[in-house]
DNA sequence: GCCAACGTTGGC
DNA sequence: GCCAACGTTGGC
């Protein structure tokens, strides 16, 4: 199993709005740049990944799960952009916040701090272990 | 609201 | 195929 991390504005598309679409899911469409696309191709059904809150709140909230493999982007007809669906598993007990992420001397290779305009990025295994643990529940 | 970083576009 | 111009993202 592979691990990720999306990324959202809040006021765009929330975590409350993740979850409010339940066991369904949804297309994490809109994505138009190439690095963030060929992640989503290589994303596995049950793969898991953190659901991030950029902008105002600038943390890790949740946990979601790719529950459809990369398809067209129904949002575009040209046919380069692709997406996966994901659908929310449950949230942090508590935000982990991109200012404790910095902090953290083993998270310090994660693509949030080096690549962090990146949308949709991996994660390391450890790197999810590490950022559950702060997070408050199991990985 | 500003600005740095960076990806994309298009002219050459 | 290079590179300048431009647009967007996201942290501060």
């Amino acid at each position: 199993m592979a691990y990720w991390l999306f990324k959202s504005e809040p006021s765009t598309w929330s975590w409350e709005d993740q979850v409010a679409k339940g066991a369904t899911g949804e297309e994490w469409d809109g994505v138009r740049n190439y690095q963030a696309r060929n992640n989503m191709r290589a994303m596995k059904l049950g793969d898991r990944g953190f659901f991030y809150h950029s902008q105002k709140d600038k943390a890790v909230v949740g946990i979601v799960e790719i529950c459809a493999e990369a398809h067209p982007d129904s949002t575009t007809d040209d046919e380069r952009w692709e997406c996966v669906d994901i659908r929310a598993v449950e949230p942090l007990s508590r935000p982990v916040t991109l200012s404790e992420i910095r902090e953290h001397p083993d998270l310090s290779e994660m693509a949030l701090l080096k690549n962090s305009r990146l949308s949709v990025q991996p994660v390391r295994e450890d790197e999810w272990r590490i950022v559950c643990a702060l997070g408050g529940i199991e990985p």
